[in-house]
DNA sequence: TTTTAAAATAAGGCGAGCCTTAAACTGGGC
DNA sequence: GCCCAGTTTAAGGCTCGCCTTATTTTAAAA
């Protein structure tokens, strides 16, 4: 009953797996692995102490996934991570592409009581600076609010969609979009989609950054793509069709 | 040549002979293995590894101190440590007694660039909410600053002062001088010295709280009264006999 | 000088979280 | 229905930071 007090590394499984089984149900082992850079045989070694804890569900050559016990401790730590961000990002001033990794790092020594008042000195925002919701247990009134996020991909050549979020997150993304000024808040158009899962075409709108002075164009490849989160607006014409 | 990314353990020991090497030159073994919880042969052990990479000097018999390397290091995760109690004390909110610990976590997490991203955030203040200095290399203008504080138990019967610091911290200390009404800010006023070493019985002065109105009476350990610094205000009739 | 308490050494062990190599298994595509 | 890539198991090993027990050394007090 004594619930250990769990360490980074049985943190970073659960995270992953969270985020991995987002998507599709369950969280392929290799794919754990290679995130958290680590052989496979550990990665399965590891999720099997963490199903021993009850923490995950585990279906051999299929996956794993979180039970309720783990998600509730996944959603805690998103949320630490997310906070610091927000504080990273908003108060201390430090680079958007920079926090995910230096939160990365906090999120694994934070005590709970840090947690709620670091959010209530935040003023509960609803979402960390890469546009990902902070959940908060108790209030269950999420799809209510979100509104729903697309993939970039859903875009039909000539649909134009605001970037919402970047999710997951990684560093090397991250700086990636910085570079190219895709970023929460950028307007985009999509241009062309090559064939064969190639590149989408992008015709950047929204605020202009001065490095980056629209209109300008970006060609994004498909596993870029895939992180990318829109909100898109249904202009006259679109419809229920 | 490669500094190592050293871990929560050896920053630890390196805080903690800073700590035990303030007062007298050296700090002992039995003293760093007691203060960290922690067999005399595990302190012996991981001195032996901090000596292997220059941080630390020891002398067999006689104690441990800090090599130049090491002193620096020390005194970046101590400005660490107190600029996380001046971010969770002032802005978070959370209480004074609870913040040791909880920053006692983080320090081990925080990239250089959030500490001094914090620094600024803070405006660079000048001690920590128990008020102990926090250094910032480069300002060597240490000494001017900082008034002079005396160990509590220096001050004769019959004298007053203002308590300015807590020092070694700890949390089971921070806590019961919370209830016992003794923080920075408070003026006592020594009654009476008990003989062989025995308790300081004080007379509590300055801002009242409400839970212990003024005037009120303490009887202060020795144990308790060597963490206790103070500021001496000379009063007319004292001089420099 | 003798005694004593602290410190150091030696030896053996433990768990966590990784690693590699090698062999066995299986789901899904051909 | 077969085969392969992805998984899992097995076995042995490594580092870190701890532990205990036992023995030796030493500084400093008596």
């Amino acid at each position: 009953m004594k619930h250990a007090p769990f360490n980074e590394s049985a943190e970073m499984y659960l995270k992953t797996v969270s985020e991995l089984s987002l998507a599709g149900g369950m969280a392929p082992t290799s794919a754990v692995a290679r995130r958290l850079a680590v052989s496979p045989v550990s990665a399965t070694e590891m999720i099997h102490r963490l199903e021993e804890q009850g923490l995950v569900a585990h279906v051999p050559y299929r996956g794993t996934t979180l039970t309720a016990d783990g998600a509730r401790m996944a959603r805690a730590i998103e949320r630490c991570h997310r906070l610091w961000e927000c504080l990273l990002f908003s108060h201390l001033g430090l680079a958007w592409e920079a926090v995910h990794e230096l939160a990365c790092r906090l999120e694994h020594a934070t005590d709970p009581t840090v947690v709620d008042a670091l959010d209530a000195y935040l003023g509960f925002p609803s979402t960390c600076p890469h546009g990902n919701t902070i959940d908060r247990a108790g209030t269950d009134a999420e799809a209510a609010e979100a509104p729903l996020l697309l993939p970039l991909a859903s875009l039909a050549v000539g649909e134009s969609a605001t970037i919402r979020a970047i999710r997951p997150e990684s560093s090397l993304l991250l700086k990636h979009l910085v570079q190219q000024g895709l970023q929460p808040g950028r307007v985009v158009t999509v241009l062309e989609v090559a064939p064969f899962d190639g590149p989408l075409l992008l015709a950047l709108g929204g605020n202009p950054t001065p490095a980056h002075p629209a209109p300008e164009q970006r060609a994004v490849g498909q596993e870029v793509a895939a992180h990318l989160f829109v909100e898109h607006y249904l202009e006259a014409g679109e419809g229920a069709s």
